[in-house]
DNA sequence: GCTTTGACTCTCG
DNA sequence: TCGAGAGCCAAAG
């Protein structure tokens, strides 16, 4: 079962098209929220795990805040993307953060 | 049903 | 610039 909080969440992250980012607090400001820590707990779940590509999510700064699967691997699959990866933090941040 | 915890963010010293 | 504290929200115990 999965809440219509976290459905929101999901979404808004299928909405992110590909080589692009977005942070918790886009998707927790979008939806109407300010406890951005419950948009992190949805995305840890992650029901729809292809579907949903939550290793495009990442914190305010641009910097890679915890992973289920480790930082490492969100690194690997950011900078397959074409995202550019620099010690656990988004390069570029700027120009590849998604903004809705 | 209240308390604790967690993939967060902001502010202050 | 960095570390600590506070605020916010939802799920789990």
């Amino acid at each position: 079962m999965v809440t219509k909080f976290e459905n929101k969440v999901y979404e808004l992250c299928k909405k992110v098209p590909k080589g692009k980012i977005t942070s918790y607090k886009e998707i927790g400001d979008k939806i109407g929220i300010k406890g951005y820590r419950a948009v992190g707990m949805a995305l840890n779940k992650n029901p729809f795990a292809p579907i949903v590509p939550c290793h495009r999510v990442c914190g305010s700064d641009g910097n890679l805040v915890g992973f289920a699967s480790g930082l490492k691997k969100k690194a690997e699959l950011l900078r397959k993307e074409g995202i550019k990866i620099k010690n656990n933090k988004i390069e570029n941040f700027n120009s590849v953060l998604y903004k809705f």
